[in-house]
DNA sequence: CCACAAGTGCAACACAGTTGCAAGCAGAGG
DNA sequence: CCTCTGCTTGCAACTGTGTTGCACTTGTGG
């Protein structure tokens, strides 16, 4: 995690994090924008633990992001995944649907999971079930570790 | 939970469970064959708080059931699915795979999870990635809810 | 029937996520 | 630019699920 969050002190708040926020009709805020920037530009969905990790140095609380992160789930901004582990992923919503549009993909390898954006799960038709929603996990090993493995041998 | 479980004073061990145990070369102990017996029966994936309150009775610890079931797990006699509580749900292994071989459904309205036995996750084919397992989560109405509610209109 | 490894119970722990309340701050209206 | 209102934040304490270490008990092979 590189990438330095944006800073209320500085007065270089990301643009496009304040932008999403004003378009979802939230208060815009140190916290809010700072996960935001976060979450655009992450690649794969994170923990709460990764972001305030990656927040460290501005010393957000833990249940201030947890409550962000909330409210972004309420306007559709991120959607939530359950990971294996047990903990709540989160990652922005980019098809506008709230949540499982797409399939998430976790290397064994490398630990990382991936939305699979542009990927549609297939449907399934059940008889005799009204199917509102679903979601998808695949776990392999991802192109990245693959063409590790091929050098290693 | 009307079926009582297995018990070792009146002697009448659930068979088929005291059966899949041997078969599995685990202990054949009071826990193991009552926790079995519930599974085997059991229609929906069930949590470790719903099997604790099955087996209220005889009153066996919490860590001890999570040690039963961990040994099922290792043994693959059951699989264990992640839900949107971020809880454990065990439910027997019909198919012998470890785990994800059928997608489970959850119905919205009366919140029981189900596991579809015989019916196949879609395979997604993914350019460049290795896929090793996959799991499938759809949620919507189950048949007996739509038909009471249609009762209702 | 015996010995010992495997299973069990207890207490304490770990960790993610939640709640209530008081203090602080964003943003609308003047 | 200032003020007021109510949303946002931080703190402390809590909840619930799952885990670990250790001593005691019990199933099972000989």
């Amino acid at each position: 995690m590189q990438r330095v969050a944006a800073k209320r002190v500085s007065g270089e708040w990301d643009k496009q994090a304040v932008e999403v926020l004003l378009n979802a009709k939230l208060r815009v805020t140190s916290c809010r924008t700072s996960l935001l920037d976060l979450l655009l530009h992450a690649k794969d969905p994170l923990t709460q633990k990764e972001l305030m990790e990656a927040l460290e140095e501005q010393g957000f609380n833990r249940v201030t992001i947890y409550r962000a992160l909330q409210a972004f789930l309420d306007a559709t901004i991120i959607h939530r995944i359950v990971t294996e582990d047990r903990t709540w992923r989160f990652a922005i919503t980019l098809c506008g649907h709230r949540g499982h549009c797409h399939p998430h993909f976790t290397c064994r390898r490398c630990g990382r999971i991936r939305c699979l954006d542009g990927v549609a799960i297939p449907a399934v038709d059940l008889e005799g079930h009204r199917i509102e929603s679903q979601a998808m996990y695949l776990w392999g090993v991802c192109p990245a570790c693959l063409k590790g493995a091929e050098s290693v041998l």
